[in-house]
DNA sequence: CATATTAGTGGAAATTTTTTGCATTTCTTC
DNA sequence: GAAGAAATGCAAAAAATTTCCACTAATATG
């Protein structure tokens, strides 16, 4: 019976009362209760030491959300690294939430990276939905985060095979197309490309795109490439690589932005002009594409849209309480 | 006595019980008991159901955080906006977050703009500490903020004098002093300045950081000062001021790294030399100061010292449960 | 200076909320 | 079609919260 009852007590542990916060500041339960239910909050010494002492044991106000019925919160989970690209996601859903009834909050996954999926478990039960950007995810844990949460509004970002939640992604495919269509109308036949990581399933979308198009065509013709990771340093070891080859007059695809802005570095402290002796475009259009000298063409990523979809999507499956698993692409 | 049961009644519906979760899933109130304390969840459709009612009216779950009793939740409050600046600021927060014993929650003010203060109000009553960043908000804001939370753990990160509450930020003046002292390291003596919106005090500190030093020495001058309001075009409209001088040999500070972009931009397109022609350094690091050609030298701003700081402070606040009033720099 | 007033507090009763024992129903499996 | 397992509701028990009342200490008043 000794083994139970610790069990018990273990488990009732968990429940922050106010009998815990009465312990902790040394008032009585009544004067908790009161302090934490006063309509208005007046700054005596007590109340200070109650509300902090709640906040540290994390006990459950009332009050806390003003709970809207249809004011959902959505829980944007990333790791948060440098560079333009984040600032343009939060911004895209940040806008996004303005329009939508809903509510975005960002969420980083520093803490816990010993088991991030059981941490995003443990955010479903605080959120009414997640998005998630964890490119770092493989399908074992989507499998596993999709075990956790059951019929939970989860959705990736990252695109991914027979991925086990529901994704939506923009259609890098598209995106790679419509940059070989653009070169063709403008009169090029000679096409370079520098690829992203192979781990990057959305730069091998838009290479695939890219190669299709001019595949299709008999007058289109792949001169040159070069397998880059999506980083400055890699666009300039591109450059270094295509100024050995001596090609001129082409038109070439940077998987991103940043690759593109190193290759061009390169290119301009050689010497060559843009666009006389190559035209470039990436993919991102982040903002520094009309900062720099010359301007770079981007594909544009509009993760306002992205962020729309996302948060309608999940609006829906609370609406629905069901899921769609579907792979949704813009 | 109809009087007053009903505003009893009203002050009622506040509290989310399991009765509101039982009458709106039609199941008993025994029933999502059991559904919400079960160790190990089982995706049944009544479970599903029940935990996603419970979810939509914000029943307080047990486990929902694991109380780390020392890991404390720290919220960086901004709104954001598009540019680099963002996300080397959430960057800086994250990898902080990395470091100290707290985490770190990114929140918008998307909404509840009717009212941003009593949003924040209410946020305080979930996280451990709030760290603000909105240079939109005036004295009188911070004031009703105050007033709002009591001693309650908070912090600022946009500088502004007689605060009533706590403020962190880098030490704008001297970085400006430390350009001056730069240059004037490399021989120069003719210096310009552009300007940031004079209602960024952060921005005016630098202006008189990088002036004192002008002005403490006979041999220095400012020859030249446009009034910029922090952007592309108003560097590139700066140049077009600073063309029709017709100075040469002349150390530029802009102040911040966008403005510069904008000034160098336009000085390349009119066939101007860097550093043949002026010199010119920014203000906040931005990666692209390396991308660009040519490079920018920059004043660099730590948003990862930045971010271990402002949590340090909030950590010792809930420690002590005393405010510091400290307006501290870097 | 004594006394009235007010605000804050704890103990205990009253009330509300949550959990649990037990019987019933429903669904699955053999 | 019966046996067993799982889920559910009712009602009792347990736990948590609020409220009533009495007491104390600080402040204001005559």
């Amino acid at each position: 019976m000794d083994h139970f009852s610790l069990i018990k007590k273990a488990s009732k542990t968990l429940r922050v009362t106010l009998k815990h916060i009465a312990d902790e500041t040394g008032l009585s339960i009544a004067t908790v209760s009161r302090a934490l239910n006063r309509s208005k909050r007046k700054h005596t010494p007590s109340e200070e030491i109650i509300y902090s002492s709640a906040r540290k044991l994390g006990y459950p106000f009332i009050g806390g959300d003003t709970v809207d019925e249809d004011q959902l919160t959505v829980a944007l989970v990333t790791e948060v690294h440098e560079g333009e690209f984040y600032s343009s996601l939060f911004h895209g859903f940040y806008r996004a939430s303005k329009k939508t009834a809903s509510d975005v909050l960002f969420v980083n996954l520093a803490k816990h990276s010993d088991d991030p999926i059981e941490h995003i478990i443990n955010l479903s039960k605080k959120y009414s939905g997640i998005c998630l950007f964890l490119p770092n995810l493989d399908k074992i844990d989507y499998s596993r985060l999709k075990e956790g949460v059951g019929q939970y509004p989860i959705l990736s970002l990252t695109p991914m095979k027979n991925s086990k939640i529901d994704t939506i992604s923009f259609d890098s495919y598209s995106g790679g197309y419509m940059i070989a269509e653009y070169f063709e109308e403008l009169g090029y036949t000679k096409f370079g490309f520098i690829s992203g990581p192979p781990a990057a399933v959305d730069a091998v979308f838009r290479k695939n795109g890219f190669l299709d198009h001019i595949h299709e065509s008999n007058e289109l013709e792949l001169v040159w490439s070069f397998a880059g990771d999506f980083s400055l340093s890699s666009g300039k070891a591109a450059f270094n690589d295509f100024k050995n080859t001596g090609l001129k007059d082409i038109a070439i695809f940077g998987c991103n932005d940043h690759t593109c802005f190193g290759f061009m570095k390169g290119a301009i402290e050689n010497g060559y002009k843009i666009p006389d002796d190559f035209i470039i475009a990436g993919y991102d259009n982040l903002s520094f594409c009309k900062t720099f000298t010359p301007e770079l063409t981007s594909i544009a990523t509009d993760f306002y849209k992205l962020g729309k979809k996302a948060i309608r999507i999940i609006e829906n499956m609370v609406a629905e309480g069901s899921d769609s698993l579907g792979h949704k692409t813009m």
